[in-house]
RNA sequence: GAGUCAGCCAAGAUGAUCGCUGCCUGCAACGAAAAUGCGCAGGGGGAGGAAAGUCCGGGCUCCACAGGGCAGGGUGCCAGCUAACGGCUGGGGGGCGUGAGCCUACGACAAGUGCAGCAGAGAGGAGACCGCCAAUCUUCGGAUUGGUAAGGGUGAAAGGGUGCGGUAAGAGCGCACCGGGCCACUAGCAAUAGUUGGUUGCAAGGUAAACUCCACCCGGAGCAAGACCAAAUAGGGUUCUAUCAUUUUAAAUAAUGAACGCGUGGCCCACGUGAGAACCGGGUAGGUUGCUUGAGCCAUAGAGCGAUUUAUGGCCUAGACGAAUGAUUAUCACUUUCUUCGGAAAGGACAGAACCCGGCUUAUACGGCUGACUCACUC
């Protein structure tokens, strides 16, 4: 039997964790989320939640984002490889609800276990903007 | 019964499964080992009435500080409560409402300065446009001069109101009543009030969330305050050690040169550079602390109209830090809709602690309780 703690080895804790994976990421997305990821050298993989106050106004809902995506990952976090992911939220995600958001969050630990294969395509380089919309095109299909 | 006013309460309940967190207890397994426990197991805790806005007031911390003043900011009917307040309680004045009640920055424009569109003759210790009256002139239509604030007209506002007397016509010009000012008296701690007494013909209208004046209050910054521990790297200080020669000094030492190490270079020459160790202080990442026992909560009794307060007893009730307090689900309760009356479906707000309190303000679904008022009905 598997379990299904949350514990702080899951975790990234320190700035300096968050700043290596905005360095050159893998990336995924969703409507409503934008998921970064990186390999790691430990035998999980761990979670970093950034959720804007500029994306999601209200501290409940912010709450309530970041409680959803925690849980989400406790759930999955044995069909994800060993990858350090920051996830990122966008404008909106406030007004959907918990059956959705998980929904997609399953999609993304599916599609972020792609993209960080070994021989996998390299990411596009980061901050360009044409990349926005064949990401776009990913979403869709 | 309908409508309304005021105050208060609650913020669905009980389970199941999988988690998070700090507290207590334990350590068989885990890890090289140890531990006051990285970790694991068990136990019992884990958001709010507004946690929000950050609008006031305090505690706490650091900095500054003899005392006083200026500047700047705030408060503004009176009394009380309080750690304090711009808060609350009680009282007064004014306004609104049939009423229960509600609203009210409500000190001083008679210290000075300023402001007031349009209309209007005139907007401040005024003013004659129409009108009224008198005198003079007259072509008998009126004109000129003077008096007049009762009437008309303008305006948000025209320098008390009504009546009588009075007068050429009028006028606080005189009188009565009403209103106002001033001084007493009475009630009240006071604000203030008074069918109270006297006096005054009544003068200088509005605006101070206009400058201003008056009275009172205010040092600054904030838990990212502050205190402690402290890697790596770079840099600072002190001490010690460091080859040889010459010169210097009583000596320590200092200077110069060479040698040596390192870098450039295949090597020599040449050029550049100076080492090592120990300790000290500052201090970054990171960690610990501040950090939850407090103007605390509950009950009972006493004081007070009340805010509040006193005594006794009991209780400990979140302390996170890339930031926990959750997710899924079952049953019941609540509301709405549909109904074949068996049930079925949908819904549950506002919103998330971050050093802590006291207030204010704003947002709130479904509900519950208490008191009061108005109208209708019954007796």
């Amino acid at each position: 039997m598997e379990d299904f703690n949350f514990g702080r080895e899951l975790r990234l804790l320190t700035p300096s964790h968050y700043s290596r994976i905005f360095n050159e990421p893998a990336r995924a997305a969703t409507p409503f989320f934008t998921l970064l990821a990186k390999p790691n050298d430990q035998a999980k993989p761990r979670l970093g939640l950034t959720v804007a106050k500029k994306r999601v106004k209200k501290a409940c809902q912010r709450n309530r984002i970041k409680r959803l995506a925690r849980e989400s990952f406790r759930l999955n976090q044995h069909t994800i490889d060993n990858v350090d992911i920051v996830l990122m939220v966008k404008s909106g995600i406030d007004e959907q609800s918990n059956e959705e958001l998980t929904k997609q969050l399953t999609k993304l630990w599916r599609k972020i276990n792609e993209r960080c294969k070994p021989g996998a395509p390299k990411p596009p380089p980061f901050k360009k903007r044409p990349n926005k919309s064949a990401k776009s095109n990913k979403q869709s299909q």
